[in-house]
Order: structure tokens, then C-alpha cells, then sequence
DNA sequence: CGGCATCCAAAAAGATACTG
DNA sequence: CAGTATCTTTTTGGATGCCG
């Protein structure tokens, strides 16, 4: 039982980090390095939690669909990632006692939130690969 | 001079990447390890990727004052993020040939549009603090 | 099948010193 | 001021073996 003893040591510093007193003393401000909504984005950025995301939005789906699903991950991180989006609330898991086991992993209304705004990024990531790709050719050919 | 010297183990994975070669061949696909839209993603949700292209979402910014409204970031790191984005085509960055030097940093427009979804998604971040801490609170109480 | 524990290599990040 | 260079620490990730 972890809960109430790290939230006044967050208002505490958030109160010094925050350049601007009055209005967002009450918000929290993920530019402050302490905030906690500074590790909750972390954890739906991080490099595959977007994916795990992404794909769930696509419907529930086993551990090993999810691996398939999300090139390049390994079995380590997939799991590693799983579990810290299960715990922020986001991901839903769900095991079935069988041998051998069954586990499906869905999004909670919470993590369909934040998933829709991944993909959108996901998305628009997609769709400017033209764009980006010709911005670094002009660059890379300023420098050397 | 950084060449390729220790590929071996890396190509051997990038080779058995993308499973669908005839349809999704046109469309980029973020799934997929080895396309080029997931390293675009990635620079865009890197660590502080996210959080130069929010704060330049408010205006125009020098190196220094960047620095301060990210709390936490290294001029290492800032430095180097700056570099990736300005790369991609997603900021813009104009030195006036002064001493001491003047750098001033903003969004181009393609930068923008990526922004703006970022900063969604920090925004949300910011506003769900409460439910993710209460889902953390609950599932530690689940578990020990 | 869906994990977890361990070990090790590699990459990212931080601290510090220095420069135009 | 806005970086670069260098060094050290930290984090990440992959490989392997084990288990219910």
C-alpha cells in the first residue's frame, strides 16, 4: 500500500517547477520534470506502447497475435510492455486458468482514449514518410 | 566516421521483417519493423521529441529557453533532439552569425501538424492523472 | 502458450570540460 | 550563448533456460 505519501511529494515540487503560480498550480504540467503525467505519457509514447496500442485497437488479441502483429518486438519487451500499460489502467488482461494458457489482451475505455490519439500519430507518420524523407535528402545534402 | 561494421546481427533480423509484400508494398505500415514510418514515429514520440515540438507549439524559441520550459533535458539531449527534428523537416532553425550566438527555433509547417497531435496527447496525459493513479493504486493492491 | 529470471551486449542518457 | 567532445553511468534489449 503505496498510495497517498507520493502525492504530496509531486505537489511539492510541482509547486517549484511550474514557471506560471496562479493559473496551472492546479494542473498538472508534463514540461515539469517531476509530474506524474510526465511518466504516464512516457509510458503510451514509449517505443512500443504506441504499437501495443495501436494494434489493440483493433480488438482483443492474444500475446502471441500481438507479437506477430508488432514487427521487431521481442517476447521481453512485449511482455515488459504489457504489463506497465496494465497497470496505468489501459490494457485489460485477461487469463483463462487452461493448460496451455490462454490470455487476451484488450483495451480498457481508458487506454482506447489514449489509443486513438496514438494512432493518429501512427497514422499521420504513415502518410508523411514522402514529406520527411525529402526534407533529410535536402539536408543531408546541405551538409555532407 | 561511423560505418557498418556490426551488421551481422541486426540485418539478420531486419530480414525477417515485413510479411506482406504484395499489398502493403505502397502503403507504409508502422507495424512493420523495417519501415520507414516507424522511425519517423519514433523521433516524433522519443523521450523529448514530444515534448520540444509541444513547447515550440507556443512560438518561437531560443536554445536556453527551451531548455528551461523542459525540465529535466540535457543540452546533450536537447541538442541532439533539435538535430533529429530539424532533420526530418519538422523545425526549423535559423543563427544569426552574432556573437554570442543566436539561435531561434520554431515549427515548420509539417512540424506543426505533428505537433499538434502531440501535444493531444500530452494534454490527455495531463488531465488523466487522476484514473491512472487510482488503476496503479488498484492493481498494486491486486498484486503486493 | 504465456510468461518470468538471469545474464550479457548495446544503446541511450548524464556529467563535465571545452570552444567559437 | 549554443553548442561539441569525451567519458561514465544508466537503461534497454536480446538470448537463454525454466515453469505451470
Amino acid at each position: 500500500m503505496k498510495v497517498s505519501i507520493e502525492v504530496s511529494k509531486v505537489k511539492a515540487r510541482e509547486a517549484e517547477a511550474s514557471p506560471k503560480p496562479g493559473l496551472d498550480a492546479l494542473l498538472p504540467d508534463v514540461f515539469a520534470a517531476d509530474c506524474a503525467s510526465r511518466g504516464i505519457l512516457e509510458h503510451i509514447v514509449s517505443r512500443w506502447g504506441v504499437l501495443v496500442l495501436a494494434s489493440l485497437l483493433e480488438g482483443t488479441m492474444r500475446f502471441s497475435a500481438l507479437r506477430r502483429r508488432i514487427g521487431g518486438v521481442s517476447e521481453k519487451m512485449l511482455a515488459q510492455t504489457l504489463q506497465t500499460l496494465e497497470r496505468d489502467g489501459m490494457v485489460l488482461r485477461e487469463a483463462k486458468p487452461v493448460i496451455p494458457p490462454h490470455v487476451e489482451y484488450s483495451l480498457t475505455p481508458l487506454g482506447r482514449q489514449a489509443a486513438h490519439l496514438v494512432w493518429s500519430l501512427a497514422h499521420w507518420s504513415e502518410e508523411h514518410v514522402p514529406q520527411v524523407e525529402s526534407a533529410r535528402a535536402a539536408y543531408d545534402g546541405r551538409r555532407g
